[in-house]
DNA sequence: GGAATTTACTAAAACGGTTTAGTAAATTTG
DNA sequence: CAAATTTACTAAACCGTTTTAGTAAATTCC
């Protein structure tokens, strides 16, 4: 079996507690006394029991993170975020996902408070209206959280870029480009950067004096596939069609340029595309992808110096919101509209 | 404060045990106490401590993933095969990254045991001969361990592909294209799918009578940018020039492809490309890669099926190896090859 | 040099569970 | 119906730490 801290202080001929202070540095024991348990401790290769400090110390730090889907280049990136500056901090994290499923999301949520988390980051799926309550629940015992993707409107920590003024960016860049008739392939009902995303597009026209056309805005599930076929159904139609399309992210937008590219529409040349999120492969696209950056890493950072500075200082503000910039990148697969 | 076992016992007018026991679904109370106790655990919203019982049950009901990067999609997908085995089984996995340091690993091993992790899941860095010793330590005292993208020497379980019969496969297909000369950009010295994949590409160059010329052996770092640097340079060269490339993955394909594209080398008219790993974005490249299908997801789920197996299973064979299928994806990125 | 303080140390009580060992009551057995 | 067994239940020990409270020795102070 394993050393214990018994076994370190019979073996050094010094009471438990002796051996408790070295471990953690603390003061109360002689500088003889010190480097002799030191010493027992390297000798046998002693590693304490994290179970144990983490129930008699009553925190156990770490920290939840959940996430929506692990296979997603964004939440990759997040995570990285998350885990470097856990580890800077002292702390390591503790991975869930909800894989799109509600039910998922608040058993995670259980689990990770039975693992007794010191604070927990979620990107959360659920709709603040309904079935809210696993969040909301946290939320009201004032337990140390960050809401991700979303400026809460509950009196909680949060993180994310201004979704309406970056699709209003993209908007108003195509617009700049001459464009007026602008397609939007939107997020699902149920995402909250979905409507975001979708109210910066109807601001940009608006404020450029552009109708809103609703035949123009699609929304679809966030994967290539689906853009795909929305885009073929979309392109196929004997209606006049838009010469540019803001998409609700990167994925929808590959499959649309495919959409168009298979209907033989030239891609800028007659449609312009651009993405949403800058994943890496972006760059190495057929067409190289106009898309508008999502820094994923930075928000995964900022989500977790928030929370750290949070748990165990309950006087540490529990609302703070904050925003991250976000950038339009432009590659090929946007350009001026050239006038027929 | 949350509620404990003693404040349930309390409120249910019954022991602590009688509280385990229904907790943990055990035989040992009457009907009528189970549906009391059941009943108080439900009013309050208890939650057992699950750190109090790791401590007590001596185990955590968890295991250690030890990754190389965080954000890699190969990886991610290994997580994800990881983590849905885990949660079928009704474990749950610590994740944490060696970020390709071999120092950081030996922290996080150390780290993973201290947390007292059930077992423990690892792409290892470390060679086998050199600093190997966080993991061959774990090896002697037979302590639960699978090690992953590699068939380890040492008596451990393991799970991987086999990485000389795929390169083999690659490089046979090229071959049977019409191809004779096949540079391979090799991975880093310093990793075993590397030297296994050129070992592969070897074997099939001998075994069709194709002369081995070292020029057309490169190393490089299996980034993009390294294959982008490294293609240019070798097809800047003044030397009879190779009409078919296979890579060490795909990221130094796609450099690669771009280097050739800017250089005015049609691929795959003039040169054929294959890669390794079929990351999710190869069919959307600019020119769709072929490429080696790594099947990650299976490969995590093979590891954690092992790993669980042999938890708490002392008699369970400890030096299982598990080869999983790949396969040839053909894409465009290769063609015959056109005889001049 | 005696009182007050500081330092060095430790026994014992937590932390919140599981498990062991034991008892009393209920049930089965012959 | 008494003996044997089973069932229902619980007190207490334990898991491996931290922390509290207390004591004895060393040091400082006036």
């Amino acid at each position: 079996m394993r050393m214990t801290i018994s076994d370190i202080a019979k073996l050094a001929n010094v009471s438990k507690s002796a051996v408790s202070i070295v471990l953690n540095n603390k003061t109360g024991v002689s500088k003889k006394t010190r480097s002799k348990v030191l010493e027992t401790i390297k000798k046998y290769n002693y590693n304490p029991n994290h179970i144990a400090q983490s129930l008699a110390a009553k925190e156990t730090k770490s920290i939840g993170l959940i996430i929506k889907e692990i296979d997603n280049p964004y939440f990759s990136k997040v995570m990285k975020g998350v885990y470097d500056t856990c580890s800077e901090l002292g702390y390591s994290a503790l991975l869930a996902s909800s894989e799109l499923s509600t039910d998922k999301e608040s058993e995670i949520i259980s689990t990770l408070m039975s693992k007794r988390v010191d604070g927990l980051i979620i990107s959360p799926l659920q709709i603040e209206n309904t079935n809210f309550t696993h969040i909301s629940n946290l939320i009201n015992e004032k337990f140390p959280l960050v809401v991700l993707d979303r400026i809460s409107n509950y009196l909680t920590n949060s993180v994310d870029i201004d979704n309406i003024q970056a699709a209003y960016d993209a908007v108003s860049y195509l617009i700049k480009l001459g464009h007026k008739n602008i397609a939007h392939f939107a997020g699902p009902a149920h995402s909250g950067h979905g409507q975001k995303r979708l109210e910066g597009y109807r601001q940009a026209l608006i404020d450029n004096n552009l109708p809103i056309n609703n035949d123009y805005i699609l929304p679809v599930e966030p994967y290539t596939s689906n853009g795909y076929r929305a885009g073929k159904e979309l392109f196929s139609k004997k209606i006049e069609l838009p010469t540019a399309v803001f998409c609700y992210n990167d994925l929808v937008a590959i499959g649309i340029i495919n959409a168009l590219l298979e209907l033989g529409i030239k891609v800028p040349e007659v449609v312009s595309v651009v993405g949403f999120d800058n994943i890496d492969f972006g760059e190495f696209l057929k067409i190289p992808l106009t898309t508008v950056n999502m820094p994923a890493y930075e928000i995964g950072k900022a989500a977790t110096k928030l929370l750290i500075k949070q748990i165990g200082n309950s006087s540490a503000p529990l609302n703070e919101k904050i925003v991250i910039e976000h950038e339009l990148i432009e590659r090929q697969s946007s350009e001026k509209l050239i006038q027929v």
